[in-house]
DNA sequence: TTTGATTAAATCGCTTGCGATATAAAATAA
DNA sequence: TTATTTTATATCGCAAGCGATTTAATCAAA
């Protein structure tokens, strides 16, 4: 057996599984609000800074447009977004809030970093830890990001 | 504008965009065996230990049964693994490696460790660093297991 | 032993994520 | 100007993930 081939020598596994846990985790104060995580994403995306292009979100969210357009499709349907072609150049796509998708982000701001406190509580990492923690991830996305 | 609600400050954003980015590095060498990354997962889970049931791996993965019944049903059609009922409680699947399967690890071992270790050559953590975030992520994954 | 609850897997429907390809507009070259 | 290439999105097909439901076997209780 080799050790390079254990589960639990692997830090990928590791983000994997939390990445998916935190996104439940979140589920439950999202449904309030009647989106996904990340469509969640894209909002706050947009609540930083509205009208932006199909790229720009993607290229933020280290997505392609293939997973973004029909992302934003579901939420334009959804009444979150609009999205209109743009005047000088018509290959683009600018996506805006709409009232829904702007009132949202106080409901948000109500909803879910206390929910997600609460859910967290538990957990024995410090603000440090999580500083430290945003930092080595941050080198991996870096080394790996396209 | 919220602080609290700005990408940048999300580490399940930071978890979520490694985890994915891992598993694109992986799969250029997950492709040369023909698996992807979460079946890649589960026959690591076989090669720590033939003959499990499939809540067995799906507790070890942290999944539920209606994402892994389907990944082994797309193992089995290519040959990595066989299923059978169990003979006591006939409830049971008993997951086992095929001879395929088995002689799979000896192949992922000459291509992953190094694989991967070249990948992450330019990143600049070291053993210390990765194992300190091993423990970090454990803590919140062990925060939020259900 | 018959009934009701529990358990192990499987199925269904939907959203993501992504490689590959297509479409159409814009930019550049010839 | 016409042809070629690049760029911005969109589409397609398939593998995951997951909540909800189903099926079938086992267990527990009456």
């Amino acid at each position: 057996m080799h050790e390079e081939l254990k589960l639990d020598n692997q830090v990928c596994f590791r983000l994997y599984s939390a990445a998916r846990l935190v996104m439940q985790a979140y589920a439950p104060f999202l449904g309030e609000l009647g989106i996904t995580y990340p469509q969640y994403l894209v909002m706050m995306v947009l609540w930083e800074q509205d009208e932006q292009l199909v790229n720009d979100i993607a290229h933020r969210l280290l997505l392609g447009t293939n997973t973004v357009t029909p992302l934003l499709q579901r939420m334009e349907k959804q009444g979150l977004i609009e999205r209109r072609r743009g005047e000088q150049d018509k290959r683009q796509q600018i996506v805006s809030l709409t009232e829904k998708g702007k009132e949202m982000e106080e409901r948000a701001y109500s909803i879910i970093p206390s929910g997600m406190g609460q859910r967290f509580s538990a957990c024995p990492l410090g603000k440090d830890d999580y500083k430290l923690l945003a930092r080595q991830v941050d080198e991996i996305i870096e080394t790996l990001k396209p």
